[in-house]
RNA sequence: GGCGGCAUAGCCAAGUGGUAAGGCAGAGGUCUGCAAAACCUCCACUCCCCAGUUCGAAUCUGGGUGCCGCCUCCA
C-alpha cells in the first residue's frame, strides 16, 4: 500500500514519494497575523498537523514549515485603529495563535518563519524577476507579468483569457494600483510606502513585499528551490498559489512543489466562515464558552470529515462531536482505569499510555484497515471508524469488568487493543491522558461505603425516597452506584 | 460570463461496477422498588431526478435540478 494525495496541480490523486527518500519537506501557508484564529483557521492545521503525523508514523522525517504574514493591510489598518504599531499587532496575535492551536493538539512546526524576516530574499527574487522581464518597476511598486509566465494558471485550472477582471468585486476601480499595472492580473511584489508606513529600503524605493512574494521567499530560504508537499486552504489556490508557483519557477526555473494540497472550507448554513461575512467563530471564543467541548472533540469534528469537502460548523455537530469524543476517550483511558485489574504490571511505569512506546501489531486488521483509509487521501473518517469499533468494544470490556470485576477476555488480547488504539489515535492527534484531579478529589472510600450503607438501611425500610437522595448526593460528586442483583451496591468515580 | 466541487437515513459521514462502514440521535428488550449504568437487539430493499450502458450501478454515460467555492481580503 502506498500513500495516494490528491494533488491540485494535476486534479487527481497520485502516489506519494519524496524528493529525498526519508525526508518530507512541506511548506503550509500560515495566517495572517491581524486577529484571532476562527474554526476554519483551527481545520486548516489541524488537518495539516494530521498529514504530517500520519507522514511521520509512515517512517519519513518531516521538515516542516509554516510562516507568519506579519506585514499586511490588514495589520496596519489594526494598529492605525489601536494607535500601536504592526508589530505589536504581529507579535500579540502570534502569541494568541500558539495559545490556541497548541490546545488543538497541532504540533509545533520545525520554523515559523515572518515574511519581515526575509525582506532581503525577498528583494533577491524580484531583482531576479525583473533582470529576466517577469517583472516591472512603475512608479515605486513591482508588478509580476503574469502574461510572461506560460503557464499562468496551471494551479487554478483557468486561463488569463477566460479570466473576468474583477468578477469577485473586490477590486477597486479607483485604486490607482490598477492604473500602474500594464495587465490587469499582473499583481504586486513589492508596494510602494505610503506616509507613515513601515518601510524597508530597496531598489525601488522604500516599501514593502506583496503577499504573494514572502512565500516564495521563505520557501525557498528555509527548505530549498523545489519541496515536496505545499499545502493551504483551498481560497488559496487561486491567486495566492498560482502566483507563488509564477514567481518562484520563474525566478529558479525549477518545479516549486510536486504537491499541491488544499483543505475545504467550513461552512456556516452553508456558506465559507470568513472574516468578511462576519460568521466566524473564534477557537478561543469556543474553547471557553461556559458548556465548552473538549478540544478534542473539536479535532474530532474536523476529522470526521474528509478534508477536501466542506465542513459545516452548527451547535449540534459540534455536540455530536462531543458525544463522540466522549465515547473514544473512553477506549482510550481503557489502560488507566482498568489496566490493574486484569493484571497489568507495567501500569505504575513512567511509560505506561507513552504511545511512542507502544509496539502493536503491525498486520492487525485494525492497522491494516486504518492505513488503507490513511493511504486514500488521508481520508481520516475512515480511519476514524476503525478507532471507533477498537474504543467500542475496548468499553464494552471496561464496563464488564466494573459490573462483574473480571472479564473472560485475554488481558493481552486487551492490551494490543488498547496499544493499537492509542497509537492509532495519535496518529490523528487524538490524546486522552486521566485526570488527575479526579483521582484523589472528594470523598474518602470509607465515606463513600458509609453512605452506601445508610441507602441499603433505607432501601430496606422502602424509603426509597432517602435512597434516592442519597444515589443522587453521590452522583452530583461524581460517584455512580451501580446496584446488583443480591441487594449488593458496588460504586466507581466518573 | 469562466473554472471547479458537492448531492447517501432525523443529523453528520465513508463507500467509484457485485448488492449500503462509522459517529450522533432514536426505538424495543433484559435487569431494577423506580432509575441510572450496563448488556442484547433494531434503525437506508436504497443512495437528488430522468434516460441509457451492463447479467449486475450509489458507483459508468448523457440530460436535468439544487447547493457551494474561486475569478487579485481569505485557512
Amino acid at each position: 500500500m502506498t500513500l495516494t494525495l490528491y494533488n491540485t496541480l494535476t486534479r487527481r490523486k497520485q502516489p506519494f514519494t519524496s524528493l529525498e527518500p526519508g525526508l518530507v519537506k512541506m511548506y503550509c501557508c500560515g495566517v495572517t497575523v491581524y486577529d484571532y484564529c476562527h474554526l476554519g483557521h483551527a481545520r486548516s492545521y489541524i488537518v495539516w498537523d494530521t498529514v504530517r503525523r500520519y507522514l511521520m508514523w509512515s517512517g519519513y522525517q518531516v521538515r516542516y514549515v509554516q510562516n507568519f504574514t506579519d506585514i499586511d493591510d490588514k495589520i496596519l489598518n489594526r494598529a492605525r485603529e489601536e494607535g500601536s504599531t504592526m508589530e505589536i499587532v504581529a507579535d500579540r496575535n502570534i502569541v494568541t495563535y500558539f495559545e490556541d492551536i497548541r490546545r488543538l493538539n497541532v504540533l509545533d512546526a520545525v520554523e515559523y518563519p515572518r515574511a519581515t524576516e526575509h525582506i532581503s530574499e525577498i528583494q533577491q527574487i524580484i531583482k531576479s524577476l525583473i533582470e529576466q522581464d517577469y517583472a516591472y518597476a512603475a512608479g515605486g511598486d513591482v508588478y509580476y507579468r503574469v502574461q510572461r509566465f506560460p503557464s499562468y494558471g496551471k494551479l487554478s485550472g483557468r486561463h488569463l483569457d477566460q479570466m473576468q477582471a474583477g468578477a469577485s468585486g473586490r477590486v477597486d476601480p479607483e485604486d490607482p494600483e490598477g492604473n500602474r499595472k500594464q495587465y490587469p492580473f499582473d499583481f504586486a511584489l513589492w508596494k510602494a510606502a505610503k506616509p507613515g508606513e513601515p518601510a524597508w529600503d530597496s531598489p525601488w524605493g522604500p516599501g514593502r513585499p506583496g503577499w504573494h512574494i514572502e512565500c516564495s521567499a521563505m520557501i525557498r530560504a528555509r527548505l530549498g528551490e523545489t519541496i515536496d508537499i505545499h499545502t493551504g486552504g483551498g481560497d488559496l489556490v487561486f491567486p495566492h498559489h498560482e502566483n507563488e508557483i509564477a514567481q518562484s519557477e520563474a525566478a529558479t526555473h525549477r518545479v516549486l512543489a510536486n504537491f499541491w494540497l488544499h483543505n475545504g472550507m467550513v461552512n456556516v448554513g452553508g456558506e465559507k466562515m470568513s472574516k468578511s461575512l462576519g460568521n466566524f467563530t473564534t477557537i478561543r471564543q469556543l474553547l471557553d464558552a461556559p458548556q465548552a467541548p473538549d478540544p478534542m472533540a473539536i479535532r474530532l469534528f474536523v476529522l470526521q470529515a474528509h478534508y477536501r469537502k466542506p465542513l459545516d460548523f452548527t451547535d449540534e455537530s459540534i455536540a455530536s462531536a462531543q458525544n463522540s469524543w466522549e465515547t473514544l476517550k473512553e477506549g482510550l483511558l481503557f489502560g488507566y482505569k482498568y489496566g490493574g485489574a486484569i493484571g497489568w504490571t507495567d501500569t505504575e511505569d513512567q511509560s505506561f499510555g507513552q504511545a511512542d512506546s507502544m509496539r502493536i501489531s503491525p498486520d492487525s486488521e485494525a492497522v491494516q484497515k486504518f492505513k488503507e483509509g490513511m493511504d486514500d487521501d488521508i481520508n481520516s473518517p475512515a480511519a476514524l471508524a476503525v478507532l471507533f469499533e477498537l474504543a467500542k468494544d475496548l468499553r464494552r470490556e471496561g464496563n464488564i469488568i466494573t459490573h462483574e470485576g473480571k472479564t473472560a477476555t485475554d488481558p493481552q488480547d486487551l492490551r494490543q487493543q488498547w496499544q493499537t488504539l492509542v497509537v492509532l489515535a495519535q496518529v490523528l492527534g487524538l490524546e486522552a491522558k486521566p485526570d488527575a484531579a479526579d483521582a484523589d478529589q472528594g470523598l474518602d472510600d470509607a465515606a463513600i461505603q458509609d453512605l452506601i450503607g445508610q441507602r441499603q438501611a433505607a432501601k430496606k425500610a422502602k424509603n426509597f425516597a432517602e435512597a434516592d437522595r442519597i444515589r443522587e448526593d453521590l452522583k452530583a460528586q461524581g460517584i455512580v452506584l451501580v446496584d446488583k442483583p443480591g441487594g449488593v451496591t458496588e460504586w466507581h468515580r466518573g
